[in-house]
RNA sequence: GCGCGGUUAGCUCAGUUGGUAGAGCAACCCGUUUACACCGGGAAGGUCGUAGGUUCGAGUCCUACACCGCGCACCA
């Protein structure tokens, strides 16, 4: 017997040598699996954020897939699990700011070309300490197909992408209200913005005749509409386009009455002046009505001269000084103070956002929403949990414009030309356009980069080698993606509509989305709250299987797990448990070989026959994600039938030699069933235990071998 | 405002088509039996958020409500 077996098991000098083992084997690579394999099973990685180091749900991203991937490599799949790196644009920029911030340092001023180059360093180097993370949790995915997301490979087909879109009149550039980001200077799409119920005062404000109720009175000097319900019987006396003269901040306007149904009649005063330059839904009525529209704010929240004497102040400082000059006049009717209502916040640093009107690159999302809507609705890709399917079907349903275009050097640059005069946009990814195609006036480079998701939204078929590699016809569409939660509309939707835009198929045939890891009391891990659980903390304590197999066994699809040391300490005795049995096991089956055709005598045909109808309950509940269910099962197997009963019983007959063989082949034939559905979960120590086991010699390794249902 | 999820043993959570409530951890008692004290044996612990309804029978289905968490929304 092996003499590691006789000391506990010990997952410091096992673990890394047992991963070397088999990436050195090849099998990681679908190409060299053994064995007529001729269905596919692909789950395509996704990519890991460069920019930092592993945390939990990454432990937890690595721990599922890799329990899939595991389980279909032994099922006989051609598998194949690709992995990435995600150069993550802005979250990454940011994180670089902030470094930047450190040193002193400021992006704004700095050479793009500079910024960009710095920020490609500190990404690839800490790529380098990201992978070697993923290695250590385990993830036998295939290295010699690895992908980062500025791959001349991926540009090169997002380029393709967006020249098609053009071409088919799916993007159009446009002077559009975009949700902008003072403190980022950046714009962003609606996903990257967050709702906050805010207390603020609510001021009435004479406009003439009419009264207005306004929570941002620093919008206000330009507003030179009122607007009314056709039908409010209060103001049936004003017409449409009627003009009216009145005393306004800096002085008398004139202001004309606009009729539009989108009027709340019931909200505040039923009249309301319009601010189209920063407000997306009065930018609508301007828009309907044809009405000029102004800007008030610039891009770094200060007032322009149309605000007079508050020109240059900074809109926050500027509100209350505007009360008090509009109380001064008489102006202010009342504040109602404590109104609640709801501000849009950047999702990174929580600035209010300033919606400005910008010419930038949409994509038009109502014909590609379609196309999904019918795939997910016609079950061509099914969602675990089920309830998924409902909130992207509502998503899809109300789908918005999708805003490319952003203002940060960290990303792949949008290929398009930009008249100097007209502002006509020209996609240009050959880089030939020279003259505007409308005017003919001169052109330049488009400064702007692609929202990440544009190009990450193409992952699994760029990946593969859309459109001619072998793997893209071998492989797509893969089988299943695997993310968070929060990902459902970022990522996973926008993939299925570019999916099928661009290759006609689904990208893959289903979604499995796991939940957020807390912390042991359930709360969200911050860096402020101090927190956070370092996955690698928890590996170098109590071995990456202990960790793995806490990270799912009650872990429902969906649902947020909390993680607590205790419930992994738990696991690594059960790895110890393991190594123990099988001290046992081969201890008392020296010498002994074991029969083809065994010979159990009556509880031991039972047992035997038990294990098999469990390993079939398993097999089914792993063909159905209940991963969370067949690791408790295997856990609570092992320990209190294997080695509370089973064991126990084996001693009597051993030792008195009653039934011994019988015993004997069920130890044995018991323990190398369970390390193999064991495997996918804790594939450390049971491949090293295999390694020890005496048919080893000729055999392969336990990650290859036969699942056994 | 609309929607989604949750509410089951002290804690974390399971509970597949409705048929007498489960696991892990913690706590309790006993025990060093030749794989393992990173152990074994035993016992304890829940009117399944509330109120109705359907049913022979509801943790499970329906309806309201409460609380927690989350998403969506152009109410100035």
């Amino acid at each position: 017997m092996d003499e590691k077996l006789l000391k506990p098991y010990d997952p410091k000098t096992t673990e890394d040598r047992i991963y070397k083992l088999w990436e050195d084997s090849g099998f990681f690579n679908p190409d060299n699996l053994p064995g007529d394999r001729k269905d596919t099973f692909t789950l395509i990685m996704p990519p890991t954020n460069a920019n930092g180091s592993l945390h939990a749900g990454h432990g937890l991203v690595m721990t599922i897939e890799d329990i899939m991937v595991r389980y279909k490599r032994m099922r006989g799949f051609k598998t194949l699990w690709l992995p990435g790196l995600d150069h993550a644009g802005f979250e990454t920029q940011v994180v670089y700011e902030k470094k930047l911030e450190k040193e002193g340092r400021t992006r704004f001023g700095m050479d793009p070309k500079v910024l960009y180059k710095e920020i490609l360093d500190f990404t690839l180097t800490n790529s380098k300490n990201i992978k070697s993370q993923i290695r250590k949790m385990g993830a036998s995915c295939d290295w010699s197909r690895e992908k980062f997301t500025l791959d001349d490979s991926v540009i090169k087909t997002v380029y393709q992408t967006f020249k098609r879109m053009n071409e088919d009149g799916l993007i159009y550039r446009g002077n559009r209200i975009v949700s902008w980001c003072p403190k980022h200077q950046t714009s962003f799409s609606d996903l990257e913005i967050l709702d906050e119920e805010r207390i603020d005062n609510f001021y009435y404000l004479k406009y003439g005749p009419f009264t207005i109720a306004t929570s941002r009175p620093e919008t206000k000097f330009g507003d030179k509409y009122v607007v009314l319900h056709p039908d409010d019987k209060r103001y049936s006396e004003y017409t449409n386009g009627q003009k009216i003269k009145l005393e306004w901040i800096n002085g008398p306007i004139e202001a004309t009455v606009i009729k539009d149904e989108m009027i709340d009649m019931e909200f505040g005063t039923g009249a309301m002046t319009i601010t189209p330059w920063h407000d997306k839904a009065d930018f609508e009525i301007a828009e309907r009505h044809n009405l000029d529209k102004e800007q008030i704010i610039d891009e770094y929240g200060k007032l322009l001269p149309i605000a007079g004497e508050f020109a240059g102040q900074h809109i926050k400082k500027a509100r209350p000084l505007i009360i008090e000059k509009l109380q001064k006049k008489g102006l202010v009717e009342k504040i109602d103070e404590g109104y609640k209502h709801v501000v849009r916040t950047c999702y990174k640093c929580g600035t209010v956002i300033e919606p400005q009107i910008k010419s930038q690159w949409f994509v038009k999302m109502k014909p590609l929403a379609e196309k999904a809507l019918e795939k997910i609705n016609n079950e061509e890709i099914k969602y675990v949990p089920e309830h998924y399917k409902k909130i992207t079907t509502y998503w899809l349903e109300n789908i918005m414009d999708w805003n490319i275009s952003r203002q940060i050097v960290w990303g792949i640059p949008i290929p398009a030309k930009i008249c100097t005069k007209c502002d006509h946009g020209m996609a240009d990814i050959e880089n030939k356009i020279s003259k505007c195609e409308k005017c003919g006036d001169e052109v330049k480079q488009d400064g702007d980069t692609f929202d990440t998701w544009f190009s990450s939204g193409q992952w699994p078929y760029v990946v593969l080698g859309y459109p001619d590699n072998n793997d893209f016809k071998t492989f797509y569409p893969t089988d299943i993606m695997e993310t968070a939660g929060d990902l459902v509309f970022f990522w996973v939707a926008r993939m299925i509509m570019l999916g099928l835009y661009v290759t006609g198929k689904v990208p893959f045939k289903n979604v499995y989305m796991h939940g957020m890891v807390l912390d042991a009391k359930g709360q969200k891990m911050s860096k402020s709250k101090g927190n956070v659980i370092d996955p690698l903390t928890l590996t170098e304590k109590f071995g990456t299987d202990a960790f793995r197999i806490g990270m799912v066994v009650g872990n429902t699809p969906g649902t947020s797990l909390s993680l607590s040391e205790d419930k992994i300490k738990g696991y690594k005795n059960f790895a110890n448990k393991i190594w123990n049995a099988t001290r046992f096991v081969l201890d008392n089956t020296k010498n002994f070989q074991i029969p083809t055709n065994p010979e159990y005598d009556e509880e031991d045909k039972k047992s035997d026959e038990e294990l098999r109808v469990l390993m079939k309950e398993i097999t089914k509940e792993m063909d159905e994600y209940k991963f969370y269910i067949v690791a408790e099962k295997l856990y609570h197997y092992f320990w209190h039938t294997f080695a509370d009963i089973i064991i126990e019983r084996s001693k009597k007959k051993i030792l008195n030699n009653t039934n011994a063989d019988s015993a004997k082949v069920l130890l044995y034939t018991q323990l190398t069933t369970l390390l193999k559905a064991l495997h996918p979960f804790i594939p450390f120590v049971t491949e090293e235990i295999w390694s020890m086991m005496p048919h080893s010699k000729n055999k392969q390794l336990l990650m290859i071998e036969k699942w056994p249902s």
